[in-house]
DNA sequence: TCCCCAATCTTGTCGTTGGTAAGATTGCGC
DNA sequence: GCGCAATCTTACCAACGACAAGATTGGGGA
C-alpha cells in the first residue's frame, strides 16, 4: 500500500526569508526526538528545504547551532523563573517547570560541551537566570542572610529532580504528575515541620 | 624540529589478548577526556592497536560499548553505595563521590538514550544500585515508615549536586572540595535544627 | 528607475565516521 | 596435530562536517 507523503513547502525562492529561526526550530524538534546529538546539521537543512551547508552560513557549524539554542534557552529560562516571582517554592517549581516543557533547550543548556560557553549571547542570558535563581533561595534562607549552602542544596534539588525526570530515571516519570512531585519534594527538603 | 614519537605497543600478535577489556578503557578515557559522544569507534581501535572495525566482534556497534560501560558503571557504583554502609549522610556522600572519581561512568549511566537499558546486564545491576540507595534514604524518615518524597528529594539533591558540578556550572567546583561541600548541603536540606 | 553590492544560498569536493561483507589468522579442544 | 570457532583483517558503502568557489537575489544609493 502506498503511502501518502505530505510536502512541507516552506521556501519558494532561492532567499529561505528566516532561514535561522527555522534551522533552530528544526534543532529544536530533532532535539526532542533523539537527543542533542542525535541529529546531523544536514538534517536540520533537509527539514527545512535547504541544501545541506545552507546552515552554515549563520551559525558556522554545529557547535554554533547549539550555541544559539543554548542562549535561547537561558532567556526564555530566565523569563520563566522571573514570572514565578521570589518566593523560593514557586521559583523552584518554575525550574522544574521549564525543565519538562523546554525540554530540548534544557538538555542543550546544562551540557556545556557542546555549545560555545563563552559566547556573549549565552553569557549574559545565563547571568540573568542566576541572578533570579539566587534571589528566589534568599526567601529560603530568610532573616539568616543568604546561605551559600542552602542556594546550592535547592538548586541541586530543582536541578537533580528534573534531570532524573527527563532522563526516565525517576519511575514516577511515566505517569505521575511532575508538579505535584516536585512540590512534595520541596516541602520534604526544605519545610521545617 | 623534529618531535619524539612514542609508540604504545599493546598488540605484537593477530590477536589482541583482551581487546574488549582495552576498548573499554579506551572508551572511558576518551569519555572523560571529551565526553561521552566525543570519540568514535574507530578513535578507540586506534588506541588500541587493532583495525578501525576489530571492536565491533565485541560489542555489535557504538551503543554496544556504551552499555558495557553502563553496565561496569552501575556494578562500582553498586559496591561503592554499599561500601558507605545504610546512613543516609554517608550513602548521599558516596554517590558525589562515585559521579566525580568515576566521571565517565557516570556520565554515561544517566544519559539513558546513549545505551540499550534493557541489556540484562545493566538492568540487575541497576536494580542492585536502587535497592542500595532506597535502604539509605529509609534512615532518613526514621521510624515515620517509608517516605517516597523524602526519598526522591535525597535522590534529586545528590544527583543534581553531582550533575552540576560535574558540568562546570557550580562555581565551587573550580576549585572547591566537593565532599565538604555535598556535606554542607545535605546538611543544610535534611537536618532539622 | 536602474544598477551594483553584499547577503544568502548552491554545487562540488575532501577526509572521517558507523556499519556490513567477506576473507585471513590463530589458539584451543578433541 | 588437526580442524573449527573465535578473533581480527582488508575492502567497501552511504552519510557526515567542513571548506571552496560560484550562482542568485533583494535593497539602498545614484
Amino acid at each position: 500500500m502506498l503511502s501518502t507523503v505530505r510536502f512541507e513547502v516552506r521556501n519558494i525562492g532561492y532567499h529561505h526569508g528566516n532561514l535561522r529561526r527555522a534551522i533552530i526550530d528544526a534543532a529544536l524538534q530533532a532535539t526532542a526526538e533523539t537527543g542533542p546529538t542525535g541529529w546531523s546539521l544536514r538534517e536540520l537543512a533537509r527539514r527545512s528545504g535547504v541544501s545541506h551547508v545552507a546552515p552554515v552560513h549563520h551559525f558556522g557549524d554545529k557547535t554554533g547551532v547549539l550555541t544559539a539554542v543554548a542562549a535561547e534557552g537561558y532567556e526564555l529560562f530566565a523569563d520563566a523563573l522571573a514570572a514565578a516571582g521570589d518566593d523560593f517554592f514557586e521559583v523552584g517549581v518554575a525550574y522544574v517547570r521549564f525543565a519538562l516543557s523546554h525540554r530540548a533547550h534544557f538538555q542543550v543548556m546544562f551540557r556545556p560541551d557542546l555549545y560555545r560557553r563563552d559566547d556573549p549571547d549565552v553569557v549574559s542570558a545565563e547571568r540573568r537566570a542566576a541572578g533570579i535563581l539566587r534571589a528566589g533561595s534568599r526567601t529560603l534562607s530568610g532573616d539568616a542572610g543568604p546561605d551559600r549552602a542552602l542556594t546550592l542544596a535547592a538548586w541541586s534539588t530543582v536541578h537533580g529532580f528534573a534531570s532524573l525526570w527527563l532522563n526516565g530515571s525517576m519511575a514516577e516519570s511515566a505517569d505521575g504528575d511532575p508538579e505535584a512531585t516536585i512540590r512534595a519534594v520541596l516541602r520534604a527538603a526544605f519545610v521545617r515541620p
